[in-house]
DNA sequence: TGGCTAACCCTAATAGCTAA
DNA sequence: TTAGCTATTAGGGTTAGCCA
């Protein structure tokens, strides 16, 4: 079943600046779209919708930092025919404004406003705490939090930095399921295709947390494989993270040129 | 003029179930 | 393992208002 999966995590990362739909991406590996979406989340952990919003936000993240195109030029160019909508999900996603992140990215912005300590909520909250196992050299600080979704995107509610493999404590979780994630930068490997620089990720959960109660559990932080979307969340120390262009070719495949053209183009010569 | 946000609405995506 | 049906949900488009 892994094939199907990868086929169409093919499909999304050479074609992102299409307009994809579901039926279309179960079409490229051949098989019903009801089918193909348990498979491709069963081998993912995330639904083929989240994987090719993801590529998408991914890219406009290098675009904000390599280009000097404005915002609505690039939600065009990663496929939203909204500016406005594209604002939502970007600052959703990545936990600042699309412009926020391009001042930070290019070093105009001397404070990182992405992942600040969340309010306190009301209630008993819940501990996590745990040992964090490197494969690979960290080249930056280990940011591990608790998110809501298995997309390493918006605020977690709560985080830590570690300066490298060993024990964690995550504090003042509150109640809730929550997915650990777990980033670093890395240094380059050769299974670095899903992001623009190398990262080394881990991911438990997800995990439920009840108030007054503490959770021990272990994270194993390696090297991305094809089965991670990307990271979206701009952390400090991080960012800006693209710096080669996307899509990045999947092993056993010949290299894909990358579009210089958005989504309006690719509708237009369709 | 460009960018961000919010509200509203619609549709595609999703999850749960069943069946071959 | 693969596929179809259906109810629900989330994502995306449109529009308007506000700000710099």
């Amino acid at each position: 079943m892994e094939h199907l999966a990868q086929g169409a995590v093919i499909t999304i990362r050479e074609r992102f600046y299409e307009p994809l739909s579901l039926d279309d991406l179960a079409r490229s590996v051949m098989v019903s779209k009801f089918y193909f979406l348990r498979v491709f989340r069963r081998i993912t952990g995330v639904t083929p919708g989240r994987f090719l919003s993801a590529v998408r936000l991914h890219e406009a993240k290098r675009l904000l930092a390599d280009t000097r195109l404005n915002v609505a030029d690039i939600s065009a160019q990663v496929c939203y025919s909204s500016t406005g909508t594209f604002s939502r999900r970007f600052t959703a996603s990545v936990g600042i404004s699309p412009t926020q992140y391009r001042r930070i990215a290019r070093g105009e912005c001397g404070e990182h406003p992405a992942v600040l300590p969340p309010a306190a909520p009301a209630g008993p909250l819940g501990s996590v705490s745990g040992t964090a196992h490197v494969t690979g050299t960290p080249l930056s600080p280990l940011c591990i939090g608790a998110f809501d979704s298995p997309v390493v995107q918006g605020r977690p509610v709560a985080w830590s930095m570690l300066d490298g493999a060993g024990p964690f404590a995550l504090n003042n979780v509150p109640p809730g399921l929550w997915y650990l994630h777990a980033v670093a930068l890395g240094a380059h490997t050769a299974d670095d295709f899903t992001s623009g620089r190398p990262l080394l990720v881990g991911t438990v959960g997800p995990v439920q947390i009840t108030g007054g109660t503490h959770v021990r559990l272990d994270m194993a932080v390696q090297p991305e494989d094809w089965t991670r979307p990307p990271v979206l969340l701009a952390l400090p120390g991080h960012d800006p993270l693209p710096r080669r262009p996307s899509p990045r070719p999947l092993p056993r495949r010949a290299a894909f040129p990358a579009p210089a053209l958005g989504c309006r183009h690719a509708l237009a010569t369709a």
